[in-house]
RNA sequence: GCUCCCUUCGUCUAGUGGUCCAGGACACCGCCCUCUCAAGGCGGGAACACGAGUUCGAACCUCGUAGGGAGCGCCA
């Protein structure tokens, strides 16, 4: 059979950190080793669920390139089935129908808490057999099994075992008609063929459960990993607090989907020593058995640090069109200025994602209106300033042509003729170029400023000087 | 309270009984390079939670302890 694994979020807000993580190795399993990665919508809780976290979930799995090879299935359409599904597990015997109103629950909550035991529903009308009737208290519950114990073997935690005298009867159809999450999972992933059930360890608990529903259908039990938690940076639960949580944040905060998608991967994942992954190389190499039990901290450090890896090596075209994009968001016209690839090469040493390149861009698009006072005191106000900045000035005004390797070398002649070092002439040039005593290497940022620009900014500076 | 899970440098991790007085990466510090800032190169400090046991030998196996997490819903 082959293999087939599921992402299943429910709607009820953005695409976070952790199910990106858990979407990426559902889907790297699934190519991994050749089988369908299908996407599945939870909506059945009515009061959380909306449209635009659908939206939001959609956008987050396509900016990250996660393509999924069926769905989305959505749990709201298919009703029919699991009111279906229920209606055979009790004909079966397997469920039944218990009217206790949400105080008696409580109650029974309570006097267990009191025993020493789990808080749970006491099985009162487990044998009492009673008839359908319409109530607002009515629900299905199943039929636990009260002998024996669950056994699975979770692909990242290893055996896990369960005593089904800790389980009681879970609901199966709350009283509203809707299923409940532990029932829905299972008819759909039965339904959907789910040979890895790949989700966050938060449902390690659910499991046993879930695999006496898959028995008492009598269905083949699926494959299940379990993924460890990714905590913020204090090692606290991940939340608002530690900024950007949403996937979708990470765009606007200027990193690439490979980048995210590498940095996600290694962490709870990892190959020997190695750090960078294309996305080929993590296809070939990720094995969800060889993810770590162990939940991990976000490092935004690593990811910044990876980010600019791919911004350095991937080709200068390809990211200059995401620096297109955030270079309108910031506002700043790309239509006069320098090629976004030059700017891309002469910025990707210095920049760890793309917002600061375009910050730093801003300079060769922009007219130039403020000078760092610092700057100006200290390189423009010099008894070389004057003279270096003319010297400059001539050599540019003749260069035949406005490549690089020719304005470096006018530059050098500019420092030879005044008698000083480049470091003489290219802080009070840099200063005049942008306003501050850091840019890209002076040849570069002169370079794309463009002929006439220089010129005139170099004039700008000059009456600065004094 | 009960059940389940987790524990190697600050962080992500390698490591599956000897090759580990524990390797790599991020971060940090220093040096080199240098027109600034970076990038890059070289180097440095930094960890097997604790205690028993098994064994000739333990980061790796067993048992405890401590700490952390998750779950115990008609939420997923």
């Amino acid at each position: 059979m082959s293999v087939r694994t599921r992402f299943a979020p429910s709607p009820t807000g953005y695409l976070h950190i952790g199910g990106a993580r858990t979407a990426l190795y559902c889907w790297l399993e699934a190519r991994h080793r050749g089988g369908e990665f299908v996407l599945r919508i939870e909506d059945t809780d009515r009061e959380r669920s909306t449209d635009a976290a659908v939206q939001a979930i959609l956008d987050g799995m396509s900016w990250l390139g996660l393509a999924h090879d069926e769905g989305p299935y959505y749990q709201t359409l298919r009703m029919d089935r699991y009111k279906a599904v229920a209606e055979d597990l009790l004909k079966a015997g397997k469920a039944y129908y218990a009217y206790e109103s949400k105080e008696e629950i409580e109650a029974m909550r309570a006097a267990a808490m009191a025993k020493g035991d789990k808080p749970r529903y006491d099985g009162r009308a487990r044998d009492a057999n009673l008839p359908y009737r319409d109530d607002p208290n009515r629900v299905l519950r199943f039929k636990n099994p009260t002998a024996g114990s669950v056994v699975f073997d979770d692909q990242v935690k290893g055996r896990v075992e369960w005593s089904n005298a800790e389980l009681d009867d879970l609901v199966l159809i709350r009283s509203d008609g809707y299923p409940t999450y532990n029932f829905a999972v299972v008819v759909d992933d039965i339904d959907m063929a789910i040979t890895e059930v790949i989700r966050g360890d938060d449902h390690v608990n659910n499991t046993p459960r879930q695999v006496n529903i898959y028995h008492a259908l009598g269905a083949s039990v699926p494959r299940f990993a379990h993924l460890p938690m990714i905590l913020g940076p204090d090692g606290q639960k991940l939340s608002k607090r530690h900024g950007a949580v949403g996937v979708m944040q990470y765009r606007d905060d200027g990193f690439l989907p490979h980048a995210l998608l590498n940095y996600l991967v290694r962490l709870g994942w990892s190959h020997g020593d190695q750090e960078i992954f294309s996305i080929a190389q993590m296809i070939e190499l990720f094995d969800i058995a060889d993810v770590n039990k162990s939940a991990s901290r976000f490092d935004l450090d690593k990811l910044k640090w990876l980010n600019q890896q791919y911004l350095k090596s991937d080709p200068p075209d390809e990211v200059a069109a995401h620096l297109r994009w955030h270079m309108d968001a910031q506002g700043i016209d790309v239509r006069s200025g320098p090629a976004l690839a030059d700017v891309v090469v002469a910025l990707r040493d210095r920049a760890h994602t793309l917002v600061e390149m375009a910050a730093k861009a801003r300079v060769w698009y922009a007219p130039l209106t403020d000078y760092d006072a610092a700057a100006v005191a200290k390189h423009l106000r010099t008894p070389t300033a004057r003279a270096a900045l003319q010297a400059v000035h001539a050599q540019l005004d003749a260069l035949a042509a406005w490549r690089v390797e020719a304005i470096h070398a006018a530059i050098e002649a500019a420092a030879a003729a005044i008698g000083e070092g480049m470091g003489k002439i290219a802080q009070p040039l840099r200063v005049a170029i942008t306003g501050t005593q850091v840019s890209p290497s002076i040849d570069q940022t002169v370079y794309l400023a463009g002929r006439d620009e220089a010129l005139r900014r170099i004039d700008a500076a000059l009456a600065k000087v004094d």
